[in-house]
DNA sequence: AGCACGCCGACT
DNA sequence: GTCGGCGTGCTC
């Protein structure tokens, strides 16, 4: 008679090891790593990742306890993305099971069998012509058809069974009087038309040299960075090879910043291809974000669009990885298991075998140092498609000049030439609110958020009147009729934000229809929606907005762009900054002239001079790059050196330095030469939702020798008593340090 | 992270 | 006299 196997196990807790157990008292057959199980866990049961099968454990044997069900009969991941979360999990530093079920849907993590719901239900057209108060005399029916009206796209049996009642009776009962049906198609995908009116586009010789060299990789791993200005058609690259991918019987993965592009990218996906999608974006119910997951898994979705959680989904025929706009931040994850889903989804490709693209207009400078250094293929676009040539750039001196809420007369002239000339103006400003606070004239006070180290901001839109906000902990306060510290009556407001020069706008350009696009004015569901329609109808012509308008979304009819203030990105503290400004600049900047006619872009600044501008206005992004590069060199910042992050935080101000200063003696201790511990110094905003952080900073040229430390570090970490004082974690390739 | 056990203050 | 505060110890 064999021994039984040991079955060990990742379970979702941030502890830094995996748990051993016995199999099921009546398990028959196999268990096999990638598989889910319920185990007793302490006191409670938890679904656990079968890691590994072993004949042999530490665990004194008394202390071994049985598992109580196996949740899958084959593994629930793919064997890559399996590989690829055990490396991240040392990679990163973070707890395993944490890892696994970051990786996971919902409901896979809360033990719901990996199989989709064709049991899907939705209102007939009588059924929506119907109130839930004709069927009176029917009570669970009428709740049931009132939970179908709020979701028009139908509603998962599963999902309707939480509703109180016997809740298949009245489904039954509403269809017969055929009001409801059950739609076979799950959530989640959708097949694509395929019906794009026309031929697709004449590519480019870029384009085609692009396409040629991607698709002649397509069995084995290579990563190309697609850099290519805005318009050069990185698009319809992707869809070339996604259909060369397609047509090889494969499946594509394509991950996009989350920025709400998703819908766009996978229309247009839908309307060349003729094969089921999966969308994986933000806005999906836990049971529609299944039905996709599972879709990808089985194959059945031939294409895989998502941000980056998507990195996670497992494919049986995986053929080629897309990554647009490489350089966003948002494939960083701020908080928790903070992977790169850019990092990772090379990673992945590498064990594939297959290629990835990366492409940007502004590739990140990690990126442009893979390319440089032969890890990366560079394929580049450089010239826009069409007739749409790049717009010309200028720098506006506002040194002296009189500003008119912060606009110079001449960016003012500018705006009233282009909507003279019929076209379309846009302008960013990176502050949203009224204006960026309130000051005492008489003695100096300014509104300070009472949990951050902040000054609250002056917001005057909506219903809800004047009121004071933090853009950091979402505070909310009245405007105070006098000064808390002197009783004077004389306050003002001081700077100025979107909605500001948005009122200025109105008034000097009476009549041409206003879009202020910020996160206040696109929060509610739809609303960003209906301003694109707006702009794109030329309802409104004049645009004013944050960060959101820089990314990705077309406005043929801008032929204007203006940046009111480009002088925050030129002194910020942090390392990338810079990167960041000039991103920010040429990806605003990539907004005007899309179309026939060319574009103009005026940068307001008070350092014309300043070497970051000029050389970027004048040679252009790479250029700036290749400039920012030698500076980062010299300073041994990224990509010359590695970086971790250890974070802190406490309600206490004294514990996260405290506990940093003990954590820096512990490192030292590990006497790992080339490794540079900076700090622990505060947080740059020390005090954030009534907490006090603080940093200390991990640099090595050698990624090495860092994570050696690391790996010596965190787990000591972890069993430390006085970590417990403080909230801790790992930033592994931070993306900011300050 | 949960969850329980275990010793010191304001309540029915 | 008890309900409950969160310190600390553990999870195969």
């Amino acid at each position: 008679m064999t021994a039984e196997p040991i079955v060990r196990i990742a379970v979702p807790s941030p502890l830094y090891r995996h748990f051993d157990y016995l199999p099921p008292a009546d398990h028959q057959g196999t268990i096999e790593p990638g598989v889910r199980v319920s185990v007793p866990f302490g006191r409670t049961r938890v679904n656990g990742m079968v890691l590994a099968l072993a004949t042999a454990t530490d665990v004194p044997r008394g202390r071994l306890r049985r598992a109580d069900k196996v949740l899958d009969d084959t593994p629930l991941l793919s064997e890559d993305v399996f590989a690829m979360l055990r490396w991240a999990a040392n990679y990163y530093h973070h707890p395993p099971g944490e890892v696994f079920a970051a990786a996971l849907p919902v409901l896979l993590r809360q033990g719901a069998p990996a199989r989709v719901t064709h049991d899907h239900w939705r209102l007939t057209a009588a059924g929506r012509a119907v109130g839930p108060q004709a069927l009176s005399s029917a009570p669970r029916q009428a709740a049931v058809l009132e939970r179908l009206h709020q979701s028009p796209e139908g509603i998962a049996a599963t999902t309707l069974r939480e509703l109180p009642g016997d809740v298949p009776a009245a489904l039954r009962g509403l269809r017969q009087r055929g009001l409801v049906e059950s739609a076979p198609v799950p959530a989640g995908v959708a097949r694509g038309s395929g019906d794009e009116p026309g031929m697709p586009p004449t590519l480019t010789e870029a384009q085609q040299h692009a396409v040629d060299s991607i698709v002649q990789a397509v069995d084995r791993f290579q990563p190309f960075l697609l850099d290519g200005v805005t318009g050069s058609g990185k698009t319809e690259v992707y869809l070339r090879v996604i259909e060369q991918v397609l047509a090889r019987g494969r499946q594509a993965l394509v991950l996009v910043p989350e920025i709400g592009l998703t819908p766009q990218l996978a229309q247009r996906m839908a309307r060349r291809f003729d094969v089921p999608m999966a969308m994986l974006h933000s806005g999906l119910t836990d049971r529609a974000r299944l039905d996709a997951w599972v879709q990808a898994r089985e194959g059945h979705a031939r294409i895989v669009i998502g941000t980056r959680s998507a990195v996670f989904t497992s494919l049986p025929e995986p053929g080629v990885i897309v990554i647009d706009e490489e350089h966003d931040p948002s494939f960083k994850q701020q908080e928790g298991f903070r992977y790169s889903a850019r990092d990772l989804a090379v990673w992945r490709a590498r064990t594939l075998g297959i290629p990835v693209i990366l492409g940007s207009a502004t590739p990140a400078l990690e990126s442009l140092h893979n390319a440089r250094e032969g890890r990366y293929q560079r394929l580049v676009l450089e010239h826009r498609t069409g007739t749409a040539v790049l717009p010309r750039t200028g720098l506006l001196d506002v040194r002296r000049v009189p500003l008119a809420e912060g606009l110079s007369p001449a960016l003012l002239a500018a705006i009233d030439k282009h909507l003279q000339a019929g076209d379309q103006a846009l302008l960013f400003l990176n502050r949203r609110g009224f204006a960026p606070t309130l000051r005492c004239h008489d003695c100096g006070w300014m509104a300070q958020c009472e949990r951050c180290d902040a000054r609250l901001t002056v917001h005057q839109g909506g219903r809800r009147g004047t009121r004071l906000l933090c853009h950091h902990c979402g505070a909310v306060r009245g405007v105070p009729a006098d000064c808390p510290a002197c009783n004077s009556t004389d306050l003002a407001t001081l700077g100025h934000g979107t909605e500001r020069v948005e009122q200025l706008l109105a008034e000097r350009f009476p009549g041409i229809g206003i879009a202020r696009v910020d996160r206040d004015t696109t929060s509610r569901r739809g609303s960003l929606q209906q301003l694109m329609d707006d702009i794109h109808s030329h309802r409104k012509r004049l645009l004013i907005g944050t960060q959101m308008l820089a990314k990705g979304h077309h406005f043929p009819g801008v032929t204007l762009v203006g940046i009111v203030d480009a002088d925050h990105g030129l002194f910020g503290a942090d390392f990338r900054a810079g990167e960041r400004m000039a991103q920010l600049i040429t990806q605003v900047a990539g907004r005007a002239g899309r179309a026939a006619r060319p574009g103009e872009v005026l940068i307001q600044t008070h350092h014309p001079e300043h070497p970051m501008l000029t050389t970027l206005l004048r040679d252009g992004y790479h250029a700036f790059a290749h400039a920012h590069m030698e500076e980062r060199r010299q300073a041994h910042w990224p990509p010359f050196s590695h970086l971790a992050l250890v974070r802190a935080e406490a309600t206490g101000a004294d514990a996260p330095m405290t506990f940093l200063e003990s954590v820096r003696e512990l490192a030292a201790s590990f006497n790992s030469p080339g490794v540079d511990l900076l700090g622990p110094v505060p947080a740059s905003m020390e005090r954030r939702q009534g907490r006090y952080r603080a940093q200390l900073l991990l640099q090595s040229a050698q990624r090495k020798t860092l994570h050696a430390l690391l790996a010596h570090l965190v787990p000591a970490l972890a069993d430390d008593k006085r970590a417990r004082k403080v909230r801790w974690s790992v930033d592994v390739d931070p993306q900011e340090v300050l």
